[in-house]
DNA sequence: ATTAAAAATGTAACCGTTTACATTTGCGAA
DNA sequence: TTCGCAAATGTAAACGGTTACATTTTTAAT
């Protein structure tokens, strides 16, 4: 079908070296000879085969990128940003997907590695524990972690999990709240939710509030209605303040509250983690830990380019986090039974007017 | 560094073709041989070389992608239903973003043909005037359009904009609106939005009204602010009900309405387009037009994958799209300037209760 | 034990590049 | 013109697999 590199040094009368310089351009071509294979090129269409080059070369130009879930704006953002810097520099992407499941990573990263990506962007559960992450660490590939905890070596991109968690309750507690709760993702699908929660709870502590509630729920949501369904079954011990361990769970939280009567944030308040644009559209407008994902991700593309330049750059880059104020946080009011309907009753969505 | 094909051969004492029919799980080996074979992959932690495999082979087993952004969820969700597909093919994706950017798309696309995908699953800005399309005509590389409107013979996922578009107008006029507005990206960076935008001219002029006003933004919504000024200069004849061409726009739209003192929907409607998942989450819920984004990455990705599998599937597929109602559209009603306050004063972003 | 057929395994060419090295060409000086 | 050197170009061997075809081994029937 489409032509090599022979097929244009014949019709140019040149040699397939020649060819090849010209495509890499190469500054030792006569004039006259240039154009023959100019020429040649634009009448067959040639288009050089990567494979073929990468096979010669042992580089493949890609990256290979590993996340949980492109769906989940935080890892979209930072994938853009990841494509801002590798598309500059020439260098195409490959991605895959974990599914938030663990057993996945050592999949999908082999594949990459199949496939001689000259390094790898990922996200996974925990590096602790992470066969993926072995794999890489043997196949002397560059790679660098991004949202995950620091963990021993591994070059990562982060943000300071445990003091941003410590915020939240700060927060909090600024507030006037007093009983905390969090509701998180499963721990062993999510270093950096444990990494929060740690900060958190230590939060909390040092304030001398009791420990707050504490509910993992799986990546689906499944056990998030039974979860809540328990936690304010008693109001009179409810949390009135509750840290999700990410945007997304914080908008399912709060889709759970409001149905089951509850305002937020006079009754119960909510902040979030990760700063997905759309948060500031909600209602409410979403309280929440803002990362700087696409930074990031440009950050770890930038970091993988450099090493295979050859260079050393520094492998651990904790990145800012903020906090940006909503309309989910507010003073701790009064969580009793009388100030909210029953549980069973869900009242209407949205103010009439 | 890592091991070829020929290191495995030599220490299991076998040749290169047995370890090659062993890695591709041939049945006619000895089970002694296949296990020599398989101890010494496990001690050289052989992974057969996919670029290899590639060259000899002619295929990549990859799909590649090109979107305008990844951070736009619907492309996301989009993604997220290819990879569903491809990973349970063994296949791998290239991902490429153009920004929207119709001069990019050939470079993209391009690029993925020389790394030789097996096929390309691409939204370009307009399939009529794309480079890019030739380019992947020629090539006989399979492709398969997703979003973009049916254009000749090309394979195409997407939904019936127009038929869409008439249906916002029908809504917004069973709502009693009389004056009509779209906002919309540029027509050319996306046909789609041209599509939506006829559809919805006809569904006014059929039913009697007078054309909608038109305002075309740029994707960075540098030109929204002022089209909104513009046509919120005059409340007499400004629009009461706004069509935006998808929803991260009708969420930008929202944003300056309710900071220039406009109610939504008291005042002004909005329908949106795509059906992003959060738009049921915002203030007030977005009503728009969904498409089963998801399902229609997948669709595409089953089209290439049974062309590449030697049939010949159906290419036109014409998915459902389904109006969701929301908040954000509403009973028409009067526009004033006794009604608002004007526009250089911002109100509260909030009801305070 | 011999033999033919079947099964298992091996050999080597090929896929499309790059690039070290060899060879040729062009050019200015003598 | 001839020579020598630099610049331009060519040759051929990788790179790591697959696979048609050749060869060897096994199996089972006689």
């Amino acid at each position: 079908m489409s032509s090599t590199i022979r097929d244009v040094a014949d019709r140019a009368n040149v040699s397939v070296a020649t060819v090849s310089r010209f495509v890499n351009g190469a500054s030792n071509l006569r004039p006259q000879t240039a154009e023959k294979v100019r020429l040649a090129i634009e009448e067959l269409g040639f288009r050089p085969n990567a494979v073929g080059r990468s096979l010669s070369t042992a580089s493949t130009r890609t990256l290979g990128v590993v996340i949980p879930s492109i769906s989940n704006p935080v890892f979209a953002d930072a994938v853009a940003g990841i494509t801002d810097v590798t598309r500059d520099e020439g260098y195409t992407l490959m991605l895959a997907s974990t599914n938030y499941a663990p057993g996945e990573e050592a999949l999908v990263v082999g594949k990459l590695l199949e496939n001689r990506v000259d390094g790898v962007v990922l996200t996974v559960a925990d590096p602790a524990t992470s066969p993926a992450l072995s794999l890489l660490r043997n196949s002397n590939v560059p790679f660098v972690l991004i949202y995950n905890q620091p963990f021993e070596d591994c070059p990562t991109v982060t943000v300071n999990n445990v003091e941003a968690g410590k915020e939240v309750a700060e927060e909090f507690i600024r507030l006037g709240h007093t009983r905390l709760g969090m509701i998180s993702g499963n721990f062993n699908a999510s270093d950096r939710a444990l990494a929060r929660r740690n900060g958190f709870v230590f939060g909390a502590r040092s304030k001398g509030l009791a420990d707050p509630v504490i509910a993992e729920v799986d990546h689906e949501g499944r056990a998030l209605v039974d979860n809540l369904d328990r936690i304010y079954s008693d109001l009179e011990t409810a949390p009135t303040a509750l840290f999700c361990s990410n945007d997304l769970l914080a908008i399912s939280v709060i889709g759970y509250l409001r149905q089951h009567g509850f305002e937020v944030p006079q009754d119960i308040s909510v902040i979030g983690f990760d700063g997905i644009s759309v948060g500031s559209h909600l209602y409410p407008t979403l309280a929440t830990i803002v990362q700087p994902s696409q930074e990031m991700g440009s950050a770890a593309a930038r970091y993988l380019l450099a090493r295979l330049m050859g260079k050393e750059p520094s492998s651990k880059r904790l990145h800012p986090h903020t906090f940006r104020n909503g309309d989910s946080a507010g003073p701790a009011g009064k969580l009793t039974p009388a100030a909210s309907p029953k549980l069973t009753q869900p009242n209407r969505r949205r103010p009439t007017t």
